[in-house]
DNA sequence: ATGAAAGCGCTAACAT
DNA sequence: ATGTTAGCGCTTTCAT
């Protein structure tokens, strides 16, 4: 009991001497208000420390001003672009993104959807879900929804994604570019996206004539699923000369454990990872990474949603983004023959251009 | 127009042929409740794709079950671990936490306060704030708050901090031991926690007896912050031989501006951060910091609220975390001569421990 | 065990 | 330019 009760808006309506409808007009700055009128109800807010209902406000409203964002997985500094460019975003088109974790955890990821959803969200991003599509379906013919780094057909939900064959293939090619034949692939496990990346390496493989040396480890998109997957392929013989990560963190994972068995990178082992994170491009770690733009995905699925909420936009819209490839020191040349390659310099290069 | 428009308890309590009242005792679990009642309502529910309004809960409750969380700065993945140890328990508690960013700079750190204070939080943990404390008492006063990294004596509103001044003479110490003298320190600006540790820095320098030594450069919980403050620092004469950087982000960042001009480290200059961030602990960085438990941190936050909400303390509570020292490959002994000393292993000591 | 009615704090017509 | 009246969808008493 005696709960701290704040001030109502009929309580600054009192304090004015005006009635609730002036002052909600006030609050939210509408422009058909004497100066006198306006002065008053501002006045009065601010000595009672008036603070609007945003709770009550959605209710009559119909409408959050709430943009929800689920991510799977906050400890990954990918996401955290992705926030960051979505939330920024947000703010410009006159909303608020809350965000939520699932931790890589199916029913975490339902909770935080469920959540947002009773908040009434007015839009809903999904960064790299694991959650059914059956699920993200119901969702998105309830509120304008756009998922993110998996790739889905869906009549109803819109999605921004990597192309992953392709940044996967580009993986591949500047390694058998380097001389390497021995490159072997740490996948996502049932991550999303993975499959992707999974198909575009063995195609690239397979393109090369290199499809006696395919092989994918099980992995995850996490430090962990990395040293896992490199474990795996460390026990076969003859051990790969290359591996491609199933991202950063994956990569970091496979980094620490190479090092652990003594291997040198990129003299014994050449590594490449996806993402390009901010701990990729460290100095001391320099990790050769397919570049997706996590704050460019965030912003353009608020566009995406704006145009939804804002510009009745019905059909469905599917954004796919061209990956880059950006050399650092994690690859080289593999150990033995074929010594007479082109040195290799840091560089970034776009896919096409 | 033509708003999808959600089934609402009305609609349920139609489809199911009982009362509102009965819907909502279902819809939380209550006990009294007939099973026929319950079966028919949750079959409703289900066929309706029925979903509470959190609003209009929140609005007749007047409480949102709600934790608002402002982190300062989610690039810095320290707050992340604040924020998973605030997630878990606040779920733990039958809460939710919602997370807002203030991105470093404080008009956006007011804006997100003041979103989660309009949508009634129940209580609000303000992590490692650079807003007035004025306004943090203000907003204690109104719903229970938690503030973290940020040491303040108040009777309003509670705090968990790190020993920030132990913990930067732990830094010193350690230091000291490996026969370091010049030993400059590189601020967190007006960050908070900053002066503390500049402070232990000072004290812990002058009981060394190296008070002529002490050099203080400006810098910044950030990247760009350790490059500011690690280009001053080169520029002097003699340069230091070790470095205690603000924080671990800042830490990176010295590490790459040594580097880019020629000096090893820690063969020529020997560095520490605070935080001890997973990036720390990566083979290639390696490197030598004051830990301090995010997670920790979140969690206590969270208990702190509930210990409010639900248990009504009303005496504020000051929590302050012990500091450790993580020994890693960036602290070594000065170059040149006091070449007899200890080899250092890495380690992890506990303060008073 | 179940129902009816009032009200949470706001906005949205519709007055004037 | 300003006031009035109905709700928004839920949780409460309070009845029954």
């Amino acid at each position: 009991m005696a709960r701290r009760s704040r001030p109502t808006i009929v309580d600054v309506a009192g304090a004015a001497g005006v009635s609730k409808s002036l002052v909600s007009l006030v609050m939210r700055g509408a422009p058909n208000v004497s100066e006198d009128a306006r002065a008053a109800v501002l006045e009065a807010a601010s000595t009672l420390g008036y603070r609007p209902n945003a709770m009550a406000r959605s209710l009559a409203e119909q409408r959050s001003h709430v943009l929800g964002l689920m991510v799977s997985d906050l400890t990954n500094p990918f996401f955290v672009d992705v926030i960051n460019g979505a939330s920024e975003a947000a703010i410009g088109g006159g909303y608020r993104a809350l965000v939520n974790t699932g931790d890589r955890d199916r029913e975490r990821e339902e909770d935080a959807l469920e959540t947002m959803l009773r908040m009434q969200a007015d839009g809903m991003i999904v960064a790299a879900p694991i959650v059914s599509q059956d699920l993200l379906e119901r969702i998105g013919s309830e509120t304008p929804t756009v998922v993110t780094n998996r790739g889905l057909e869906s009549e109803v939900i819109d999605s921004v994604v990597l192309d992953d064959e392709a940044g996967a293939r580009m993986a591949v090619e500047h390694l058998v570019a380097l001389g390497h034949h021995h490159i072997a692939h740490i996948d996502g496990g049932p991550g999303p996206g993975a499959r992707q990346r999974v198909h575009g390496y063995r195609e690239a493989m397979e393109d090369h004539g290199l499809s006696a040396h395919i092989r994918v480890a099980e992995g995850a998109y996490t430090e962990d699923g990395g040293v896992h997957g490199a474990l795996a392929l460390l026990s076969q013989v003859p051990p790969p000369t290359a591996i491609i990560a199933a991202n950063d963190m994956a990569a970091i994972g496979v980094l620490e454990t190479l090092e652990a068995h003594g291997l040198a990178v990129p003299d014994d082992v050449s590594v490449v990872g996806f993402d390009d994170i901010f701990v990729a491009g460290l100095r001391h770690v320099g990790l050769t990474s397919i570049r997706q733009d996590g704050r460019q995905m965030g912003t353009l699925a608020v566009g995406m949603l704006i145009e939804r909420t804002e510009h009745d936009r019905h059909e469905p819209r599917h954004i796919v983004l061209d990956p880059e490839l950006t050399v650092r020191s994690t690859t080289a040349r593999p150990p033995g023959p074929s010594r007479n390659r082109d040195p290799v310099i840091e560089t970034t290069a776009t896919r096409d251009g």
